[in-house]
DNA sequence: CTATTAACTGACCCAATGGTCGGTTAATTC
DNA sequence: GAATTAACCGACCATTGGGTCAGTTAATAG
């Protein structure tokens, strides 16, 4: 039977499309309507799908957002390489994405924080959850640079994380509609500059 | 005459809790009804002082969010006294003041920033040019702080400016729901590490 | 005391929104 | 090939949204 492979097709379809409307327009500037007019599809198959509006973007979470920010912001730091190369990279790489989108619109993660936080719980959940294992995953790869000894074992790796992590949000807003190209080049000289300032210096005497 | 104190005093109570309302729901998620219904007032009288909500939201942007910024960003780092320290010190009062906000929904500028980037023009014109103002005192004060010599003199004063204000933004929308405190006062700690690696070294021999 | 005008009321308009439901179509099953 | 069911259609509903407007009230001016 396959669990209908047509159901998953077309459940898909709306997700990809709600993603990116929710993402230019917001969730609560976004109608169903919106989006099925986008695809030629009516009402009825939404509702037979999905239960409802958050129902919909619970799941687009679940099946899209959360693996974009893997693929994004996890596993390129998962490697065994020297940690602060890996996050340098993986954030260049990120920013350089962004860039290239003629059009955009933020970081999708904290756009949608900022959209539900203190108004609705549930989804705030599940993006809480999101940002919980970005956490967790920054907080082990700091604590694996200072195992490999490439940086200092004072720091507090949990310091170092949410540093890390609000600069990003920080700076993906800051890209938005101002000079992505230049505040991208600053950002990571000062990243850098950060950077150096926690790793064991291996030329001193 | 005096330009109408009863009209203005209206005006204001619009504006302070529409601001409330638009900072806590959002603005495509607050009503004008809403605004309206906290203060019972009519909608005739709201639509005998604005043309609109879009104009609403700008007037209030105009004549609160403007004037908390400045207060709370850009005024305290105006002094003459260690750059590094002032910043260090505004950046502390503001977070703090969010932690003890018991309901707190975020930085304000950044919220209306994702809410409006690259659908609203107008309103977005409106939000960048506080950014830029901020941006700007950020950039003397690190230049003051140059010339002062409490700051190395090769560091390149947009780049700080630019990799403060997304430290900022971020921690703050870090700090809505999760651990306020502890995120605040590990932010803190990588900030002065970040400030130690951008000052002159006094002691160095 | 009268006329004017600033400030405000609340009924009304209409497009949009989330959601429902009875029905149709086409594929599967028996 | 009849029956069942998954997938989808689109008319309909109740509510809410921003916005209008004719009219009321109260202060002020002459």
């Amino acid at each position: 039977m396959e669990k209908s492979i047509k159901r998953r097709t077309t459940m898909n379809r709306m997700q990809v499309t709600g993603l990116e409307l929710f993402y230019k327009n917001g969730y609560y500037n976004t109608s169903v309507d919106d989006i099925l007019k986008e695809l030629s599809l009516s009402k009825g198959a939404f509702y037979y799908h999905f239960d409802s509006k958050e129902d919909f973007f619970i799941q687009i979470i679940e099946q899209l957002v959360v693996r974009k920010i893997y693929s994004m912001l996890i596993e390129p730091i998962e490697g065994h390489e020297h940690t602060l190369d890996l996050i340098t990279n993986c954030f260049e790489n990120a920013l350089e994405t962004a860039v290239h989108n003629e059009l955009d619109y933020g970081f999708v993660l904290s756009n949608f924080i900022g959209e539900f936080n203190g108004r609705n719980p549930e989804v705030m959940k599940h993006l809480n959850e999101i940002l919980r294992i970005w956490e967790v995953t920054l907080v082990s790869a700091v604590q694996r640079g200072k195992f490999n000894g490439h940086i200092d074992r004072h720091v507090d790796a949990e310091g170092v994380a949410v540093y890390l992590m609000s600069s990003f949000i920080g700076i993906r807003t800051l890209m938005v509609e101002t000079a992505p190209s230049a505040r991208k080049y600053r950002f990571m000289s000062q990243l850098r500059q950060y950077f150096k300032s926690i790793e064991i210096k291996q030329s001193s005497f």
